[in-house]
DNA sequence: GTGGTCTAGACCACC
DNA sequence: GTGGTCTAGACCACG
């Protein structure tokens, strides 16, 4: 599938799930109407217990990411897509708030703690061009 | 004391207490040979329980960050400082890593994220200078 | 289980299930890989406090000798067996190492001390024996 | 002073102090009606808190060893000696039995065990003989 | 079911 | 007063 779990992340592995499934949606990866995974399937290539892919789809259910399609599976909601994309830099904003504020509190150093940054940017920069020049987004 | 507990972090509390420790060793807020404070003085301030703070306090101590005193407390042990600097930047690393990987599966523009990373940095910039501004380090 | 908590011992009742365990592991009646019996199991069995056993095995964690998989227990690392052989002659080394310097210092008699010493060793080679009467090594 | 306190030793302080005071009386190097050394200078050359020394001090008048000689400090009781003497075994007998009955389960091999313990048993020889050849007992 | 964490409260040895 | 240990009981994430 489109994404791994990082079992040394102190994020749930569930919440993993979720975050993954709402940021493919947000960069229609997985488009509006699209059948996702079934749980079984997407539970043996991450290699974590279906239940615990259940309780992901359950949450994306309950947030209207998803909806159930009869008999078929679970499908990518109409409007998904829009709301993702808004979701989705709330919870990286969040996620940079915490990791900053510690940073900060660390008193380590501006510089080095720019360097560290910009190293990162740069290997998401490098990552993206590779992707693109696979297949145009 | 220097810091306080964020309650809503995931990072298990006594994880919490041992960060900061080895932020205040790094930083010389603590200095080498120095008493902290007491487990239940440290508890109280932070509103934990005290074996929360003993089980932080022990792990420092198995990291060579704190060394007892018999019966009076525990103190910064020599030679912490150094090693806290160097693994502030490891715990930092650590962090930005999971943070910018999510991100950068995200999809997200990479002007926006930029944008993000800058709010944050200018933050404890200003921070900083208001810190300098009132002792100078 | 393969072994008992002695209360009366100054040993930390968690320092003597890690002695024990180790030492398990070192005379291979835990294999490689084997699942070690949950928190609550031996707990239960050794009549001591489910939080004392979890100390317990989360120093033999961080000491490489026991290894989590997820959702199901805790099993014996592979290359615990050989580091925990070596580590059983350190062990018993320093115990040894500070009943004898005590006896040194009393002032005992040489012949009674050996005559002591004698009387141990002979002790464990009748159990030895009738332990390999019962089943091989 | 004849002895020192091992800060590593699972025993108690205090009564690391007894056993040592017990032992030298046994070995005559204090003699019956000897006064002992005071609190403070015991404490002051073991550097332990005087404290631990009026608890072992405390413990060896109860137990007879010591009598109080008013106005003057504490002295070797009469009779101690040979009470001293018959205890030593016992003590010792103590410690090896619990020692030994790890070491035996710990499934360590006996001939290595045997090896051990001579080294431990060499290494007082060896001791007593460089301590005879500078003053017989 | 599993381990991981936290709280509350107790006792001990040592200073 | 200090840290060290143990118990009892609770909640959580994961399988």
């Amino acid at each position: 599938m489109f994404f791994r779990i990082d079992f040394n992340n102190r994020l749930a592995i569930y919440d993993q799930v979720v975050r993954q499934i709402k940021f493919a949606v947000a960069g229609a990866i997985l488009a509006e109407g699209e059948l996702i995974p079934s749980v079984r399937e997407l539970a043996r290539e991450l290699r974590i217990n279906p239940n615990t892919v259940v309780r992901a789809y359950r949450q994306l259910q309950d947030g209207g990411v998803l909806t159930p399609v009869r008999g078929t599976g679970l499908a990518v909601a109409t409007g998904a897509a829009k709301q993702c994309r808004s979701e989705r830099v709330e919870l990286i904003h969040a996620q940079m708030e915490q990791v900053f504020t510690e940073a900060g509190q660390s008193g380590i150093d501006l510089g080095k703690l720019r360097a560290l940054v910009e190293q990162q940017l740069a290997a998401i920069e490098a990552k993206e061009k590779h992707h693109d020049s696979r297949h145009s987004t």
